[in-house]
This record gives C-alpha cells, structure tokens and sequence, in this order.
DNA sequence: TGAATACATGAGCGCATATTCATATAAAGC
DNA sequence: GCTTTATATGAATATGCGCTCATGTATTCA
C-alpha cells in the first residue's frame, strides 16, 4: 500500500458515500489479517494438499500411507506436510521411525464445507 | 496420478485397516472436485483479492473506487477482478462507462469467517 | 557395526501468476 | 468528430511454488 496514487484518486464515485469509505479505509488499515487470510487460503489452494488433508478427515496416517494413497513420491508428500504443519493444519506424533499425521483441529473441515458449498452451487 | 509406485507401496502401516483404505481410495476417486476446491481456494490466496472481496462486503463500488480504495492501479485491480469474475465470486453491471461489482453470493462470507477463525486460534 | 527403512530437507527445474506498461474499447461531453 | 474518462486486455517481467533428485538424519534389526 505504498504506491502514490494516480489520477485514479478523483474518481471515488457518488454511491460511495463518505462513512462508507471510512468505513472500508478502517478495515484496510488493518493490513496484517489480509496477509494472514491469503496464507491460509494459499494452503488449501493445491489439490496435492486438499487430497491429503482429506485423507487425514479419514484417518491418522503415516507418511508412506499417504503417500501410497496419493500415487505420489514420499519427498513431494513429506514437503506438503511441512507446509500443512506450518499452517497448524495438521500435526504429527512420532512412533520409532513412523509419523504419523492428523488433523489440527475442526476448521479444516469447516473451510471445507463451504468450499464444496460454493463449488456445488 | 499417473505414476508408478515404488517401493512405498509395500509400507501400508498397521493401523490403516482395509475399509479405510477403501474408504479414502474411493474418495480419492472422484478427482475432479480436488481440482475445483483447490481451484476456489487458489482464488482466495491473495491478498489483494481478498482485500476486493472485504470492501466489497461493504458496499458495492465500481472498479476506480477499489483501486482508489486499495491504492493499487486500476489495471491491476481490473486484472484481479476478471479472476473473481471467473470464481464466481463477484458480479458486475454497467452503468454507462461504469462498471459496478459486487459480491455474487453468501459463501464469499461463511468462508472468510471459518478463515478468520482458524487464524485467530 | 552395518544395512534397511521412514522421514526430512536443500538445490534446481519448469510452470503458474501478480503486477506493470502499452494499448484497445466504449461511453460521455465538448 | 475529437477529447476525456472508465474499463478491459495482451505482452512482458519478476517472483513464487510444486515436484524431482540427491542426500542427510534417525530408528530398527541383524
């Protein structure tokens, strides 16, 4: 939001009224929210992560399971993990040399809803 | 999902019984609908489209009035909108030169608020 | 100790995408 | 008709990102 504005500037226009804009320039204010918004949805913006965040509403998995699942390599799943737990998407419990996967929390399937929702309009 | 598996295949753990291996196959079946959800979300990544979207929440405004608001240039916001256009997400009517958008249904909503709750943990 | 298995990770490649710039279209006013 | 204003769009550029490949780490088992 750095940039200076053009002659754009003249051209708010007359159905906008003034507590409108106010309104929208508070909110704009606020710039970290759009930032953290966009994050999270980039995460689910892939269907490689979408895939595998739907197996894990099935059930907890291990990587190799995943993987199988997926018809996908272990290195690119194990990558898309890692950007999930980033995400507190998803989170993992070691047992010897297997992690096993699982959802974070309830959101996922949430966001989900209205996502199919949308889709199945 | 074209590839061949390696020797991952063999590495099914124990706990994955057979009906949930059936379970998410057959979900993963229908792929389609991966595609179309990460396709929606994809469109949510960003945070200028989702800076659209919120100020379209408030009021409905032609396309000037956004990148005024925004303070980005009219190209790029014009860009943008054709995206969301392309999402379903906003619609538009012409007024003579101008061009109004606003927000084409509820679930832009629903989903920024199971957003903003996942965020807000 | 050495081999095998499960997972993580850094580098690199190829592709998608967000913005800018230049230009096109279309309506309004002179 | 000509100019100005509002919007759309194609080309070009720069940045981001998903996958592969190679390799590292940790655990298990012989």
């Amino acid at each position: 939001m750095k940039m200076e504005l053009g002659p754009i500037e003249k051209c708010i226009s007359d159905v906008i009224h003034e507590d409108v804009v106010n309104k929208v320039k508070e909110k704009m204010h606020d710039e970290q929210i759009f930032y953290e918004l966009a994050e999270l949805f980039k995460v689910f913006g892939d269907s490689t992560r979408i895939k595998i965040l739907w197996a894990l509403d099935e059930a907890e998995m291990c990587v190799c399971d995943i993987a199988s699942l997926l018809s996908m390599s272990q290195s690119a799943i194990s990558h898309q993990l890692r950007v999930l737990r980033q995400a507190n998407l998803v989170k993992n419990r070691k047992e010897g040399k297997v992690v096993y996967y699982s959802l974070s929390d309830e959101h996922v399937k949430l966001i989900f809803n209205q996502g199919l929702a949308h889709v199945n309009e």
